[in-house]
RNA sequence: GCGUAGGUGGCGGAGUGGUCAAUCGCAACAGACUGUAAAUCUGUCGCCCUAUGGGCUACGAAGGUUCGAAUCCUUCCCUACGCA
């Protein structure tokens, strides 16, 4: 019998190393990994349409289940045939449990941490992007779920395990995830470890409401441990006993933590099932997910760097914004095959910009998603050629204008 | 020509004797952004310096009053509107 969902590996790193070329397959397509899925978050991937987002060469779409049932609600993405339905998307997709959004608007609100934060100095150096006017409870863990307040609206609703895959069962995605805790690189050892210990309850339980719910849908657990190795080890081995189709990598990182981290786990979790890093990508943490065995990355950055003016190019990331742009007429990257490198100049996108038209955020974006897309695409290609060291060296020193050596010290 | 209201930093626009190099908005200049409360947020924004302090030049122009003026007085120039 023809399982719906299934994970081949097409190629293994030598060399000790345990990242892999492989192909994930999903009741609406194959996704060729490493790959970056794109964020669609609230069902769709902003200033973009779902052609658009094909046309760039994306394999997946990420939706979140705390934006979907809060508006326009399960209900509306259930009648609707899913979300992937309901945005048009004709490609696998993924949605997030809403284990985040109890992070980030709980504990981490206000606060200067968000998926990577900078040091370990910096909790309370808020990044100025504090909502000012906005008055939203932090969300409230108990053993039994979280109870939070909708930024929407202010009103109150609750989340446990079992309501996520509920909901997510009404997204209708492919590869849906276990509804976990993440907690901030910050956070001590206690804390780290309560959390841990909760999420992993709340896995058995995610596993237990979707078994029950027999949707078809593949579901990921959640590993999670911060940045101590015994708990990262610990969760691996919980999380990779049981019977889940695939594996996210969860928590808030300090950019030290993040290849350490990933290897930990993936030296522990079964090899034959792929992992998705989630909410990690930079160029050098997607080189650092794949070498330490991760399959699948999803990022908001290109989409939001690019509506704010920050563009990826080879030889690092650039400002459109900057002065200097104003009257270069050549594209972002010389070298770039997407639409808006092969039709538009940096003087017109950086008039775009200036002028505040909607175009620039779908120009940006185009070219950011396609940039990382691109990434992960020839990282897949090197790893089958044998010849991802050399691409990884080329490409780093490029982009940071340093070596992988020297950006690992 | 007469009357009225005005002339403030790149622009708009506060301020009407001291705490004003001058609120605020825009523009400009730079920075940040990693499972998206984000087409957002932060900083700078007269000139100079041995720079959490100091100096200089400034509020149409020129004089004047005053310990002290963007703020009061005089003259002039300019702008808008109204009447001729």
């Amino acid at each position: 019998m023809a399982k719906k969902f299934d994970f081949k590996i097409g190629k293994t790193m030598g060399n000790g190393a345990i990242g892999r070329a492989g192909v994930i397959r999903t009741p609406h397509g194959e996704i060729q990994t490493p790959a970056f899925i794109a964020v669609g978050t609230k069902a769709t991937v902003k200033a973009l349409a779902p052609e658009q987002v094909a046309s760039l060469g994306a394999q997946a779409v990420l939706a979140n289940t705390y934006h979907l049932y809060l508006e326009p609600g399960p209900e509306i993405v259930k009648v609707a045939g899913g979300f992937a339905k309901f945005m048009r998307w004709r490609g696998p997709t993924f949605t997030d449990s809403g284990g985040f959004q109890v992070f980030s608007l709980g504990a981490a609100f206000g606060k200067g941490v968000s998926k990577v934060a900078r040091n370990e100095n910096d909790e309370d150096d808020a990044d100025g992007r504090s909502a000012k006017n906005v008055h939203a409870a932090p969300a409230k863990i108990d053993e039994d779920g979280v109870t939070f307040t909708s930024h929407i609206d202010g009103s109150t609703h609750r989340f446990t395990p079992e309501r996520s895959i509920q909901v997510q069962r009404d997204l209708g995605a492919d590869i849906i995830f276990a509804f976990d805790e993440c907690t901030s690189p910050h956070d001590p050892y206690p804390k780290q470890q309560e959390a841990l210990e909760r999420t992993n309850r709340w896995a058995k339980r995610s596993l237990t409401e979707h078994e029950r719910g027999g949707s078809g849908q593949a579901l990921f657990g959640v590993v999670q441990g911060g940045k101590y190795r015994e708990l990262r080890e610990s969760s691996a081995k919980t999380i990779g006993d049981m019977d889940f189709d695939g594996f996210g990598i969860g928590g808030s990182f300090t950019k030290d933590d993040i290849g350490t981290a990933v290897r930990w786990v993936n030296a522990i979790l079964p090899a034959d099932r792929p992992r998705h890093l989630l909410g990690i990508g930079e160029p050098l943490d997607i080189f650092l997910g794949v070498e330490n065995g991760v399959d699948t990355f999803d990022c908001v950055s290109p989409t939001r760097l690019g509506r704010n003016g920050a563009l990826y190019t080879a030889r690092g990331r650039i400002n459109v914004w900057n002065a200097r742009y104003v009257s270069v007429f050549e594209p972002i990257d010389k070298k770039c095959d997407c639409y808006t490198c092969e039709n538009f100049t940096l003087a017109y996108l950086s008039h775009l910009f200036r002028a505040q038209e909607m175009l620039a955020a779908t120009l940006a974006s185009i070219h950011n998603l396609r940039f990382l897309v691109r990434l992960a695409e020839d990282i897949r290609k090197s790893i089958l050629e044998d010849a991802y060291e050399r691409f990884r060296e080329d490409t780093l020193s490029s982009y940071y204008g340093r070596s992988y050596e020297q950006l690992r010290a």
